[in-house]
RNA sequence: CGGGGCGUAGCGCAGCCCGGUAGCGCGCCUGCUUUGGGAGCAGGAUGUCGGAGGUUCAAAUCCUCUCGCCCCGACCA
C-alpha cells in the first residue's frame, strides 16, 4: 500500500483526551478516533491491526475445534427475560424499544442467544460436543469508558460457548480453550498471566482471566512465585489467621478523636497502627443496611460480600443512612453498641485484641475494645481482599502483587442457562440430559491496545510482527529518478516476497517521514536514497532495536527473511 | 453516582479574574528556495468562542440553564 492511498492522520501532538501510552499512540498514529465517549472508528491502520488479531484468533479457535457463526448486535428482551439477566444486568444493557414497542437491548454478551439457537437446534447427544465462536461487535454501557480501546462501550469480541455431554467433556473444552488463549496471546506478543478469577455478570461455576502485565492495568492480581497460585484480588481467598492475639484484654475506653473520620486521621492522632483499627462500613442491599467490620488496613472486597449477603448489588450507605444507622455522621461507626442491623464482620477481626473502633459518637473512638466482651457479629467469613504480603491460600508462600490488564476470560458455566432456557439433549439411553456450557471472551481491540502497552517507546509503537499493520515501512528519502526506480523496484519484490509494505510515497521530508514510521511501528523500516544507493546499499532499520544494517538491494529480501524471527525478541525499552 | 476540570481554527493552547467585537504554535493552501531525522522566506484561508436564555449601549469574558468530554473517587466510616 501506498500512503497516498490510505488515511493516515498521525499527530504531532496528543490530543488533551488521552491518558495511557497506548490511548495516544492509538490517536497519534492514525488508527482510531473518537465518534462519542467509549466508541470508535478504526481507521485504516487501526483496522489492519484488528484483522490480524481477528485471524489469529480465528486460527487457534478452528484448531481447537470451535466454529464461528455470527450472532445479531440486537435481541429481544424475551430471551434475556428468561434467564433473569434483564433484571440483573442493570443499566449496562443497553434497552431500546422497536417501532412497535416491543423491548430489545444491544448484546453485552450472548449466552441467551446461543442458547436459544442450541435448544432449537441440537436434539442428540451424537451432536455434541460443540463449541460455537464468533467475532462481534459488543456493546456494554460502562459506568466509565475510559483509556481509548482499553475500556469501550462498543468493543470488539471474540466469544465463544460449549456445549457438552457432561462434566467431563465441559471441562476437556474448556482446557482445549485455555490451551488455545495461551497460543493465540503468545501469537499476540503478548507477556500475560493466566490467573483464578470471579466469574461476575456471566456466572457460573469457574473461571480464568488472561491478564497483560501492565502497570497501567485496571486490574490487580496477586500470585506465587512459586507459580502455583495466581488469582484477580476480586477472587482470591484469604485464610484465616492462624491464631488470636495472646494479649491481656485491656478496660474499654472511650477517647475524643475530633475531625477523625478516615483510617489516615484516627491513626494519626491516635498513634497507633492501621491494622490495630476495626473499620465499620455500612453498606445498602437496597433492603436493608448492614454493617461490614474489616481491619484498619484491609479492604472489602464488594464481590465476597455481594455473595454473603447474596443480592446482586450494594452500595455504601449514604449520609442519612449512617446516621439513622449509628447515631452518628460518616466516620464514627463502630460495632459497640450498634444495634438494630446486622453486622458482618471479615475472620481477621475475632483474632484482634484492644483495637480502635468508632464510638457512634461524634467525635468519638473506642479504644481497647475486644471481640466477644464489647462487640460481636452476626456471622464472621471472609470479606477482604488479598493483598500483597498475605500468605498465599494454596499455602505456597507469600503473595505479590501487580496490575494486570484482562484481555480474555474463560468461564466453567456448567447448567446455569441450559438450566433455565431448558437447552437439552437425550443421551444414549433416551433421557433428556442439561446441556453442560462453557463460554469464553477475547478482547480484540483491548489485546490490540495492551500490545503497544507492552510494545512501545518515546517514539511510537513497536508492534510485534505478527499484528503489526504492515511489515515494512519503505521509505524513499530522495527524490531522484534513482531513488525513485529503485523504490518501485523494491516494492514490488517486497510485496512479491510474501511481505506487506507500506509505501511512504509522500513528497515529505526525510525527517517527516522518519518520524511517523516510529510513531506508525512497523518492525522494520527500509530506506531507500542517493546517498546510499551511490555506495549500493539501502538501509534496514530494525524498529524496535534502532540498529541499521546497510544491504545490497539483492540481500535485502533473504536479509529480511532471517531478521524475521528475531525481530521481536529483542526487548522494548520498557 | 459523588467530586474536580475542560469545551475558543484540524491539533495543542492563550485570552475570561478586570466586558469594548479573537490570538499564538503546529497543521492546511499558493509561490520560490530547500530536500538522509518534524525546512526557510513571502503570501493566504479557516472560528455560529459547545448550545439556549438572561444582564448590558456592548458578552468568549458576568449570571442561569443545558449538552458534551476528560480525570479522580466510589476503601469515606
Amino acid at each position: 500500500m501506498k500512503t497516498s492511498q490510505l488515511l493516515i492522520p498521525t499527530l504531532r501532538e496528543a490530543p488533551g483526551e488521552a491518558e495511557t501510552v497506548s490511548h495516544r499512540l492509538m490517536l497519534r498514529a492514525g488508527l482510531i478516533r473518537k465518534v462519542a465517549s467509549g466508541i470508535y472508528t478504526y481507521l485504516p491502520l487501526g483496522l489492519r491491526v484488528i484483522r490480524k488479531v481477528e485471524q489469529i484468533i480465528r486460527d487457534e479457535m478452528n484448531r481447537a475445534g470451535a466454529q464461528e457463526l455470527l450472532m445479531p448486535m440486537a435481541s429481544p428482551a424475551e430471551l434475556w427475560k428468561e434467564t433473569g439477566r434483564w433484571d440483573f444486568y442493570g443499566k449496562e444493557l443497553l434497552r431500546f424499544k422497536d417501532r412497535h414497542e416491543r423491548d430489545f437491548c444491544l448484546g453485552p454478551t450472548h449466552e441467551e442467544i446461543i442458547t436459544d439457537l442450541f435448544r432449537r437446534e441440537v436434539k442428540s447427544y451424537r451432536q455434541l460436543p460443540l463449541n460455537f465462536y464468533q467475532i462481534q461487535t459488543k456493546f456494554r454501557d460502562e459506568i466509565r469508558p475510559r483509556f481509548g480501546l482499553m475500556r469501550g462501550r462498543e468493543f470488539l469480541m471474540k466469544d465463544a460457548y460449549s456445549f457438552d455431554r457432561d462434566d467431563a467433556g465441559a471441562r476437556e473444552n474448556y482446557q482445549k480453550m485455555y490451551d488455545a488463549y495461551h497460543r493465540i496471546f503468545t501469537r499476540c506478543g503478548l507477556t500475560f498471566r493466566a490467573v483464578e478469577a470471579d466469574t461476575g455478570l456471566i456466572g457460573g461455576n469457574s473461571s480464568h482471566e488472561f491478564m497483560v502485565l501492565a502497570e497501567t492495568g485496571e486490574e490487580t492480581v496477586v500470585y506465587t512465585d512459586s507459580g502455583t497460585f495466581a488469582a484477580n484480588v476480586e477472587r482470591a481467598d484469604v485464610l484465616p489467621p492462624d491464631s488470636v492475639e495472646n494479649t491481656a484484654s485491656l478496660p474499654l475506653r472511650s477517647v475524643s478523636t475530633p475531625n477523625c473520620r478516615s483510617i489516615e486521621e484516627v491513626t494519626a492522632f491516635l498513634k497507633v497502627p492501621s491494622h490495630r483499627l476495626v473499620k465499620t462500613l455500612l453498606y445498602s442491599t437496597g433492603k436493608e443496611t448492614v454493617a461490614v467490620l474489616v481491619r484498619g488496613d484491609h479492604a472489602v472486597n464488594e464481590i465476597k460480600l455481594k455473595k454473603a449477603l447474596g443480592v446482586p448489588e450494594i452500595e455504601l450507605a449514604g449520609p442519612a443512612t449512617v446516621e439513622k444507622a449509628t447515631g452518628a455522621p460518616v466516620g464514627f461507626a463502630g460495632p459497640v453498641g450498634l444495634k438494630g442491623i446486622r453486622i458482618l464482620a471479615d475472620q481477621a477481626i475475632p483474632a484482634l485484641k484492644n483495637v480502635v473502633v468508632g464510638g457512634n459518637q461524634l467525635d468519638t473512638h473506642y479504644i481497647d475494645a475486644n471481640w466477644g466482651r464489647d462487640f460481636t457479629a452476626d456471622q464472621t467469613l471472609d470479606l477482604r481482599n488479598a493483598q500483597a504480603g498475605d500468605p498465599s491460600p494454596k499455602k505456597d508462600g507469600i503473595l505479590k502483587a501487580t496490575k494486570g490488564i484482562e484481555v480474555g476470560h474463560v468461564f466453567m458455566l456448567g447448567t446455569k442457562y441450559s438450566q433455565t432456557m431448558n437447552a437439552t439433549f437425550l443421551d444414549a439411553q433416551g433421557k433428556e440430559c442439561l446441556a453442560v456450557m462453557g463460554c469464553y471472551g477475547i478482547g480484540v481491540g483491548r489485546s490490540a491496545a495492551a500490545s503497544i502497552e507492552q510494545n512501545h517507546d518515546d517514539r511510537g509503537i513497536i508492534w510485534p510482527y505478527p499484528i503489526a499493520p504492515f511489515h515494512i515501512h519503505l521509505i524513499p528519502v530522495s527524490q531522484s529518478d534513482k531513488t525513485n526506480e529503485m523504490t518501485v523496484r523494491l516494492y514490488a519484490e517486497l510485496q512479491a516476497a510474501g511481505f506487506e509494505v507500506l509505501w511512504d510515497d509522500r513528497d515529505d521530508r526525510a525527517g517527516v517521514k522518519f518520524n511517523d514510521a516510529d510513531l506508525i511501528g512497523a518492525p522494520f523500516q527500509v530506506v531507500v536514497g542517493d546517498k546510499g544507493l551511490a555506495e549500493g546499499v539501502v538501509e534496514v532499520k530494525v524498529r524496535r532495536t534502532g540498529i541499521k544494517t546497510r544491504v545490497t538491494p539483492t540481500e535485502l529480501i533473504q536479509h529480511l527473511r532471517s531478521a524475521v524471527p528475531h525481530v521481536d525478541a529483542a526487548p522494548s525499552s520498557h
